[in-house]
DNA sequence: GTTCGTGCAAACGGTTTGCAACAAT
DNA sequence: ATTGTTGCAAACCGTTTGCACGAAC
């Protein structure tokens, strides 16, 4: 983790590895406060300004990616090779679809549009 | 537009008829703050909370869709029929793409999941 | 005179920013 | 000493809400 930080250039405090431990490895597509609500546990200092720096930063770094799939706020994704996203519309939880989970066609015919990325969006009712 | 507004069972005030000959006849994807800077000019005495509620009571109507495809605002779009979406990242313009414009496969086989709709959401620059 | 819609201003929730304290080099 | 990071509080922006006024039945 220290490892991956370094990597961006990114200087490890503790507030940084605490925040990356764990939004960098969940698919729950926390929202800046539930991360905040979640890592204050381990890391009692840590206040909402430097959670969304923090967030801010990965994102610019490229370790995360943001997504505007709610109205009104963001969530937050390490996953940031192309995927899709499921909304279940009662929780309005995000869940990954794999990239190969549904084809996309056509998309190169469209005139006049240089397409430079792409995702699906579906939301429906997620069965238990 | 008087029928369109009587036939969903809104009262047709002058602020909402204008809000209205704007908002449903437009391409442009505007946000609330756009609509009511577009729309004073014709309706002098519109307050941003009178275009709101509009807005709100339209989308309730059917009349309007609202989508979060920019951080932060929603966007009203008049055309309610499934369709795409093209967000120039220049610009931030968002451009409708037609139903048939790009084709989607395989939503249907995802397991655990019932998909009630979906959309592409592209991103890139237009040519000029 | 009750109902409904409006305008204003205040409140709200998510996010950003200014700043002083502080840590690390 | 300089640079960069933090916490706090205030500011900010899009949106909603409370309330008193006003129009329409």
């Amino acid at each position: 983790m220290l490892a991956r930080l370094a990597a961006c250039g990114i200087q490890p405090t503790p507030q940084r590895i605490a925040v990356a431990e764990y939004v960098l490895n969940t698919a729950d597509h926390p929202t800046a406060d539930e991360v905040w609500i979640k890592v204050r546990h381990r890391c009692p200092t840590l206040s909402r300004a430097t959670v969304y720096n923090t967030l801010n930063l990965f994102t610019e770094k490229g370790l995360l990616r943001a997504h505007s799939l709610k109205e009104g706020v963001a969530v937050f994704d390490p996953h940031v090779a192309p995927h899709h996203h499921f909304i279940d519309e009662e929780t309005g939880k995000v869940f990954d679809i794999p990239w190969d989970g549904v084809k996309v066609t056509g998309e190169k015919s469209l005139r006049g549009l240089e397409v430079r990325e792409y995702q699906v969006v579906l939301r429906g009712r997620k069965r238990k």
